[in-house]
DNA sequence: ACAATTTGACAATAGTTCATGTCACTTTAC
DNA sequence: GTAAAGTGACATGAACTATTGTCAAATTGT
């Protein structure tokens, strides 16, 4: 008989035991340094091999961590590859709207601003391009769901920022939100072919090619209105 | 010792043994049945259960061919991917041509007929959708570069047709290839956004909203010009 | 009729992946 | 110092997949 019942009894395990300090820092530190490493591990190599190429055993060993602390993260790869395209998708906004702000009131510089900042983080990071603009179609149906959405929320930005600006008035088109989601479409397009093709043309050029499009969008209804 | 000796000697397997007719075919024939088989499964399932579910075993059970013929026809998955592809964008653009040449010759009825071609096939064919608008992005760099071609084709032909009939003169654009570009990923996102919502939308309104933006592409150059 | 070809159903092998489990080792709390 | 928590390397098992192979039944030419 041990010297002392043991204080955990079967339904500890179950219990929220509280975590110890470990190498300088607390559990629920080290645990959200474990999920970084692994979202970081998750972008490479998607952004380096391909969603399907990323297996769990390729991704934790690009973290340096082992398969149980992957599941300790998520569920499986699809929640992984889930939180990635959200993590990214929310930086490359961010950039964007950074790049507004900090731009002139008038409708070339606005576009211009925002367009730079889009094929700037792209070509900057090529991982995120593959990621954003090829491997995250047609994995399942959750994963498109995502596509949309983000899709969705890229154009009402920039909807909302030109009409806010009073940059333009499309009013007379029957469904607007599918004008931006065909204009968020074309600089997409613009940009796969930019990667598909190593990122050759100047980054100048893309935009230009992008900002004619978003330009004419818009000059021509108000042209058409007067 | 045999009566005769056997006419087909060790190397007859790799000579090649003229075939006999089978239920009324000849050998060729029968094996460019398979092929099509092959390819009309592999397109249902791809389109219907996206390619990481389209395993040799489930396209040849649709095709209710065993595996063996699956390597008669196609050296693997991916092959049989690129040739479902490949047939489908070109039924497509046959669509497309005939559509085009069906109409009046001017600019609205032009562009509408080729867009009308566009989506009513994609509509119509929800497989054909799903595998252009989402199953062929990020497979593998072999599958890639069809993509881009395919995208470039579609590019060029509208470019040509629009300049062929004296529609459009955008020749003022720094890049004219990565405008039409940018055109065609419009039409194939407010394409994919259309497929998102189960195609709830009219018809004529994604054409409107497509029309659009080719309108205005031309018609805002030509303005600035005059 | 009979041997050869064609076919279909399915076995077999080898490889991969996911997800969980084991176990020795390290670090911490007390 | 010692027991417990944390960690890392690796094992395990179930499920899949691709690809080749086996074998009996169906079909054909002669």
């Amino acid at each position: 008989m041990p010297k002392t019942i043991a204080k955990s009894n079967k339904d500890a395990a179950q219990m929220p035991q509280k975590s110890r300090r470990y190498r300088g820092s607390s559990g629920d530190q080290r645990r959200s340094e474990r999920y970084e490493q692994l979202l970081n591990a998750g972008l490479s190599v998607i952004g380096n091999q391909g969603y399907a190429a990323a297996s769990v055993r390729s991704i934790c060993g690009e973290a340096g961590l082992t398969e149980r602390y992957f599941y300790e993260s998520f569920a499986n790869r699809e929640a992984l590859l889930a939180e990635v395209y959200k993590t990214q998708t929310r930086y490359l906004k961010s950039r964007m709207l950074a790049a507004f702000e900090a731009s002139e009131r008038n409708t070339a510089a606005f576009s211009r601003a925002g367009l730079q900042a889009f094929f700037d983080t792209l070509s900057q990071n090529p991982d995120i391009a593959r990621l954003l603009l090829f491997e995250v179609l047609g994995v399942s149906d959750t994963i498109d769901e995502l596509y949309y959405e983000a899709m969705e929320e890229f154009a009402v930005l920039i909807r909302t920022l030109t009409e806010s600006l009073g940059l333009a008035d499309i009013s007379d088109i029957p469904d607007q939100g599918m004008v931006y989601a065909g204009l968020v479409g074309a600089v997409l397009q613009i940009a796969r072919r930019w990667a598909l093709t190593n990122y050759r043309e100047p980054v100048a050029s893309v935009i230009e090619s992008s900002l004619f499009l978003f330009i004419a969008a818009t000059n021509y209804s108000t042209a058409k209105s007067q």
